[in-house]
DNA sequence: CGAGCCTTTGAGTTTCCTCAACCTGAGTGG
DNA sequence: CCACTCAGGTTGAGGAAACTCAAAGGCTCG
């Protein structure tokens, strides 16, 4: 469990206590929802297998999907200060996760000093991310948000033990496209033209990565 | 210091305590860098009186403002899973923040429950404001965000005890488009035109609201 | 009071969106 | 087994939104 659902940084023995609590384990098959937004907060979770987004949605019924969420990663710490969960999360694909309840880990945080450190690293991981796709949002092009959503992609793949250059996407044109702020049509239109102009291949949600230079490129030759 | 410098949910005992580790003031001034990014993170901030702003600066020189900050607010928690800095912060105005150091607050956290969740909160509260930030970049036209951006500012100033429908923007065009994902010139069209419509008064940088629910009908009644 | 920065406003251009048609592949029922 | 259906994807044409470039006016601060 350890290596699967919690970041290294605990001790050997830390990690059995930890196995202690985290028994319980969900499964979510795809299209349905993990949690809601508003609902009280139970729980965190960590991704044993499948993906997931994350995704808000506004009175006026405008979605904007925050995150997409590998094996390995934590999800619904958005929601631990005001205790109710701050966004949906529902299944790309069948996906099981582990249950951190919230009352076994304030009674053992005690006891596991380590386990505040690794929440307080966690939370800050995510505000980083969101920092590094506000300036995304905020300051790219559509093509040069492309090419970074591909290279991110390629590296938390890699660094999950899948190949970097070879994957498929679960996620539809219209979900990467409300990540990223455009529409679906934008989005299937660059992969096309990346395509096109030789940085990969793409068939469907399959992509094979041809030149991982040049779609770097795209996004740092700018100004 | 307690009321300034750190939210409520804490006892008043907790407050006293706090209050003798935190005896360290810093003045910044206008234009001046409290921190760096990438700088090793000593220390949390809490602001006494005047506004930052943190942006982060990528390889090509593209710059984002991340956010702008009040007095009350605590700044620097995004550095605290790497214990270093992920952004710049500067000053817009002349400003005064309480230091929080941090291995008074390790050492300090064991007697002081409530501060690990006080600092828990905190952060979650930042994600949630990203997360916020990021429907904003992601899903709404100019007009709207500016509307957004106006509704937050008031909010938060009203908040503070200072007027909800009168005050001093202390940052740029340029610094709004940056956190808007906005050109200055768009920014400054678009208060003309809300003043135009008899929603704003605008003058250089001294904003009066006219008419609130105006403004938020921009960013309701959209689709 | 002058220099430099900030702001406003205009004209033209680019980017991305909208609308629409058509294609593809997976799943379904006859 | 095949035709059908339907969601998802591609592609094109036209238009709207925001950007770029440019010029001129206004504040602020030394």
């Amino acid at each position: 469990m350890g290596q699967l659902c919690l970041p290294v940084g605990m001790s050997q023995q830390d990690l059995v206590k930890m196995d202690t609590i985290v028994q319980e384990r969900v499964r979510v098959h795809k299209g349905e929802t993990l949690y809601r937004m508003g609902e009280p907060l139970s729980a965190v979770y960590a991704i044993r297998f499948g993906t997931l987004k994350t995704h808000v949605t506004m009175e006026d019924g405008r979605t904007q999907i925050t995150g997409f969420h590998l094996p390995g990663e934590v999800i619904g710490l958005d929601g631990l200060g005001e205790m109710q969960h701050a966004s949906d999360a529902t299944a790309l694909e069948d996906a099981e996760v582990c249950v951190v309840r919230f009352d076994d880990l304030q009674s053992l945080s005690n006891h596991l000093p380590s386990l505040q450190g690794q929440f307080l690293r966690l939370m800050s991981k995510e505000i980083s991310q969101d920092q590094v796709m506000l300036i995304t949002l905020g300051s790219m092009r559509a093509e040069e948000r492309l090419a970074a959503f591909l290279v991110n992609m390629s590296e938390r793949l890699s660094a999950r033990g899948y190949s970097s250059t070879e994957f498929v996407l679960r996620m539809s044109r219209e979900e990467i496209g409300s990540y990223l702020g455009l529409k679906l049509e934008t989005v299937s239109r660059l992969f096309s033209r990346f395509a096109e102009a030789g940085l990969i291949q793409i068939r469907q949600r399959h992509v094979k990565i041809i030149d991982m230079a040049g779609i770097k490129q795209v996004y740092s030759r700018s100004c």
